[in-house]
DNA sequence: CCACGGATTGGCT
DNA sequence: GCCAATCCGTGGA
């Protein structure tokens, strides 16, 4: 466990819940990364819904395939995905078995290890104030800060290597609702939420 | 087997 | 603000 924190870890009835419930309620909680011996941790502050029962734009729309699998198992799992030929992006599988739901973190406020983020995202560390609001403030730059890749596909986030910690709820008010970014279809779904007047954001 | 396009980013105009 | 980079998942031949 995280030795900065006491707080918990989110078990498996925090993720097996409701798509917009989940997506809602991880905002503010702590994304935490284990591995090699170093600690890396960010504040969730944008997150996006996907739901493949009537999502266009969800990747479970067409179906279970190789790539998606992992979103059909019950809530509680990572799903990685790789795109335009340079990216990674992670989300959160929520709900039970057969939905196909998830949560795309597209957003965090770096906590701990931001020398090793600076370091996965730059090559050095950071020099200027606008660096580190620019580490981790897009679904892509999360995964290259956080060195999450395929290899972290399926991983169980009740395990100890890739965790998020409960942290109190942001109130409705602070949540901002609007529709989701970088997609075609199904652009009309308020699905995209983000805390209110945080710098870390990717956009408004 | 081949063609197409993407839940993005960063650099250049 | 615009656009190229770059690879792999997917679907059709």
């Amino acid at each position: 466990m995280n030795p900065m924190s006491s707080e918990k870890k989110l078990g498996k009835y925090f993720y097996t819940r409701e798509l917009i419930t989940v997506a809602k309620e991880l905002l503010g909680k702590i994304l935490v990364k284990y591995e090699d011996g170093k600690y890396l941790s960010g504040k969730i502050v944008e997150v996006e819904a996907y739901d493949g029962s009537m999502d266009e734009a969800a990747h479970t729309f067409i179906g279970k395939t190789k790539r998606n699998e992992i979103m059909f198992e019950e809530g509680g799992y990572l799903y990685v995905y790789f795109t335009y030929g340079a990216h990674f992006c992670c989300n959160v599988v929520t709900g039970i078995k057969g939905w196909g739901t998830a949560v795309l973190i597209r957003a965090l406020e770096p906590l701990e290890g931001i020398e090793f983020m600076a370091f996965n995202r730059y090559g050095r560390n950071l020099v200027r104030e606008k660096e580190k609001i620019n580490l981790t403030s897009g679904p892509g730059k999360v995964c290259h800060a956080m060195s999450i890749t395929k290899k972290h596909y399926g991983y169980d986030l009740t395990g100890d290597s890739i965790y998020i910690l409960d942290q109190p709820k942001i109130k409705q008010k602070n949540i901002v609702v609007a529709t989701r970014i970088g997609i075609k279809k199904s652009v009309d779904l308020p699905w995209r939420f983000y805390i209110k007047n945080n710098p870390y954001i990717s956009r408004k």
